[in-house]
DNA sequence: TTATTTACCGACTAATGGTCTGTAACTTAC
DNA sequence: GTAAGTTACAGACCATTAGTCGGTAAATAA
């Protein structure tokens, strides 16, 4: 690799990256309230003041890592349930994937716990609309447009059921054996959607 | 009222009221992050010293205000489902008046939203089982004796439920048009319990 | 080549959670 | 009733930490 001269926007965004990932790590693990803007600068390579430069507060820089983690479940799960026939089929599909997503406790503790703490109720709620909840509601689309559903639920069922399976997940967390149960729930809400579509 | 000669027990209980008082009220407003132990202590007119003698942290607090705060809202739900005759009714009852329960943003604010990230996913977890699950629990096994219900569903079911419930209740908070799709949704999930029980 | 902007650092400030020490009121032992 | 012990506080102090303010060196624009 030749010793190229570094541009400003390649030291920013390799800067903004490492912060990015770094802050994911801590956050994740310790939780915001346990973790210091130096302790991420440090891990990053950087000093506070750097950081700072970067994200105008340690609330904005969760904020950034939230939003990644969200677009990065969320890709997963598409990506996932797309293989799926059919939208009744892709969204039990979805489902299973998001659970098992939520295994990892960095998700969890970022997405699900800090998240609404540290952002507030009203933009945590923002972000996941257009995220989680989008898909949900983009696959319910799909299944109308299939014909599969004749009626279009509100915006309520898709956060009642993305809700649900989050709660879901905490309790198979707890305890493996509840998984199926969990499932089956699951399966009936979406099920109880086509049936009466 | 005549001056009485305050026992020790007396201080302590209406000190421990009013900071639990004062706490609630600011936790509740501002949020856990944006209250500081000064305001709370200087709310309940008492010195943060004070304060941190009668609970040993900024945290330990929150958590008897929150447990606090859980108390009432299902001594609430409950009494409210009492008048209804049968259990799936009184669950159908209780679901109803949760949801008007959470019409409050000081209830939000401390049970639902600082909750899990203050006191941890843990504790917060045990708690809410230790009130809300076990009051949906026990209306369950009254339906089971009633003979309405043969097969209990699992802890999951109830959480899931409870999760649908406050989910629910923010998509009415932020438009109140989607109420009747939200009781709609948790009668389907109460009626799919009770058919197949 | 000069001027300006950008990425970053070190020093400082202000706020805040928690500790330590002291004191007055109450309580228990005698 | 009084001495000894405990309890309910207050105030001073300490450590951490989020965020600000110059300053410097590298990169970009003029």
């Amino acid at each position: 690799m030749p010793a190229e001269k570094t541009t400003q926007k390649a030291r920013s965004d390799s800067a903004r990256a490492a912060l990015l990932k770094a802050g994911r790590k801590l956050f994740g693990k310790n939780g915001f309230l346990s973790t210091s803007v130096n302790d991420v600068a440090a891990a990053a390579g950087m000093s506070k003041s750097g950081l700072l430069h970067h994200f105008s507060s340690k609330a904005a820089l969760f904020e950034a890592v939230f939003e990644e983690e969200e677009k990065r479940l969320v890709a997963q799960v598409a990506a996932d349930a797309a293989e799926a026939p059919g939208a009744e089929a892709r969204m039990k599909r979805g489902a299973r994937a998001l659970l098992d997503a939520l295994n990892d406790p960095v998700s969890r503790q970022i997405t699900l716990i800090d998240g609404p703490a540290v952002l507030g109720w009203t933009k945590w709620r923002k972000i996941e609309a257009e995220h989680g909840i989008a898909l949900i509601q983009a696959t319910l689309e799909e299944a109308r447009s299939e014909g599969s559903l004749s009626s279009l639920p509100g915006a309520a069922f898709s956060r009642m059921f993305l809700s649900a399976l989050h709660e879901g997940a905490f309790s198979i967390i707890e305890d493996k054996s509840q998984r199926p149960a969990v499932e089956a729930m699951l399966d009936q809400m979406i099920g109880g959607l086509f049936e009466q579509g």
